[in-house]
DNA sequence: GTGAAAGCGCTAACAG
DNA sequence: CTGTTAGCGCTTTCAC
């Protein structure tokens, strides 16, 4: 394994040399710039990133600091961060928190500190202010993906706007009696998404005059289980079964169009259903929903991350940019049977 | 963001006991080493993991290429990975090549050879000689989950007995007319794991001396979409309606199922159906499946690797260890109606 | 058991 | 445009 004297040796100049050929800092004439890329390239020769880093002080390294990997929003989200960073010659380093709060502390503690990585891109994530400021102390950028942040560059979707479209699509086809399978308190990690959301929900309802009636909200743990028993409950119901159900999320959608085959209701005639996400499996399922483009959310956050590693870059401290959501009509909404 | 200097000033010592004391590499007296520590404390202190990589040569580091994200198989390992190496103090650089040819040849020349890992685990993915070679040049141990690499430490499942495994099943229950879903050559990457399964669902059918049809064959893209349309294509097949049906994975089963669904067909007296992989939504669906623990198989590709980077481990070179497998039957498989 | 000092491989002034 | 020369922050002989 090559280093850079033996290129400097090859190409017959200094190391000092090499070294702004190959990283473009700094003028070389173009002669010298071709003997070494091909003295190089003949030695096979790549920089050791670790000396690069003391040298420089950037690692050309992000972290993205997530709470699950195997639920479809968060796996898309880091898979669009991971592209755009790797477009931008920089790596990604993965700190999955799903094993608990002491994982939590260790990635903290440990890991993210230990100067290896430039910046840090947390993803629906309510760093405490105190893992905030020793990151912003260590001058590394954050920027955050799905909710505010005090003191950070963040991203979020309004989900009180989402709830509020969702709901006002089901009120518009002229359903009244319109259910809620929302989060339970134990995902409240999330910026109060589920909140958020029920909130929105709650908003357009009033607003168009039709009562909040509590037993049609169900709470659930966003998986298509969770909507699937959530939604036998509510359609189960011999006395007030609801014409549609806005799901928080479209793995609890789909749970809820398989709980309504299940009991031999037909989606959309019998019930409407509506989602949140624009999952994978929604077109197959015919479910209409709200888009929210994770990895378009993963490739901004890349971008505003590398702005904010320029050299010129102002501090911007924290600010919120909106995320774009959209609804997609499929074929499991309808006007209620007797409207 | 204090360095080594500071603490060895504020404990009184030099640098080199303190990175003595720290790291636990060398003799120091009990009673500096709680002072260094109590120092280390006070100020947050954390090493510089490039001037450490730099000065020692390891990196705590090590590289995950994997072939998609967004499948659950693939996450499941990842996850897996990634908490074993968390707990063995590493950190984890993801690589995902879900982008195409391109990604990665650029992931392979420009990111996983800058030293910036002191090992790589390939998931799914069938190395290149080249690119084998290259990295053992360099030293550095490569663990392969999925298939057999030469020169390379790999763990695999045997394709070819599960799926002879599921087959038997089907078999034993009395089942004749049994079809299967298979990947199509676009998937081969992965070391020919839908061909393998096809033999496996051939052998065992050979063996009990039930003739190969191949109409009763059908290739699919692993996805719950793909395997629906094969499904349907199978089931709504009026001269030879198959009484079950063996999918190469649980989204394809699946799928299945909601096809069966779909025409009107009852899971499991109209047909059977058996999956791979134990899919975290197989127990929602009452699939019978092979189970194929990918936690544990990030696990393990990590314990064999934290081995090979042992400083007293003697270079085994190639070898395989089988990954472990197994029937869990649940409620989409019964005897033939007319058994 | 502890300190001094020589690097690890590269980059960034500073000269020329 | 290019070479010289300090480091970047830690680890690790080699002495004491």
């Amino acid at each position: 394994m090559p280093g850079i004297n033996e290129v400097a040796q090859l190409a017959g100049v200094s190391t000092a040399t090499v070294s702004r050929a190959l990283s473009g800092n700094g003028h070389v004439s173009e002669a010298t710039r071709r003997r070494v890329h091909a003295a190089a390239l003949e030695l096979e020769y790549v920089v050791s990133s670790n000396a690069s880093s003391l040298a420089t002080g950037r690692t050309k390294n992000v972290g993205v600091v997530i709470p699950f990997l195997n639920r479809w929003f968060y796996g898309a989200v880091l898979e669009g961060a991971e592209q755009a960073l790797l477009s931008h010659g920089y790596d990604l380093t993965l700190y999955n928190l799903s094993g608990g709060n002491d994982e939590r502390r260790t990635v903290f503690e440990h890991f993210l500190l230990r100067k290896r990585v430039d910046a840090v891109i947390a993803i629906s994530l309510e760093l405490t202010p105190n893992e905030v400021s020793r990151l912003l102390d260590m001058n590394k950028p954050i920027v955050g993906v799905g909710g505010p942040l005090p003191g950070v560059r963040t991203l979020s979707v309004d989900d009180v706007a989402i709830a509020r479209l969702a709901t006002e699509h089901l009120l518009a086809l002229g359903h009244r009696a319109i259910a809620h399978i929302g989060g339970n308190p134990d995902y409240e990690l999330d910026f109060h998404l589920p909140t958020n959301r029920r909130y929105g929900y709650e908003a357009a309802l009033e607003e168009a005059g039709v009562a909040i009636d509590p037993t049609l909200f169900h709470a659930a743990d966003f998986t298509l289980q969770g909507g699937h028993a959530a939604a036998k409950q509510l359609l189960g119901n011999p006395r007030k079964r609801p014409t549609a159900i806005f799901a928080a999320s479209d793995e609890m959608a789909i749970g809820a169009i398989l709980a309504a085959r299940d009991l031999g209701l037909h989606v959309p005639d019998d019930v409407s259903v509506i989602g949140i996400d624009d999952h994978e499996l929604a077109e197959f399922f015919g479910l209409t929903t709200i888009a929210q483009f994770p990895a378009l959310q993963g490739r901004m956050a890349v971008d505003i991350l590398m702005e904010q590693l320029q050299p010129t870059h102002t501090a911007d401290a924290s600010s919120n940019t909106p995320l774009p959501f959209e609804l997609i009509v499929r074929s499991s909404t309808t006007r209620p049977a007797q409207a």
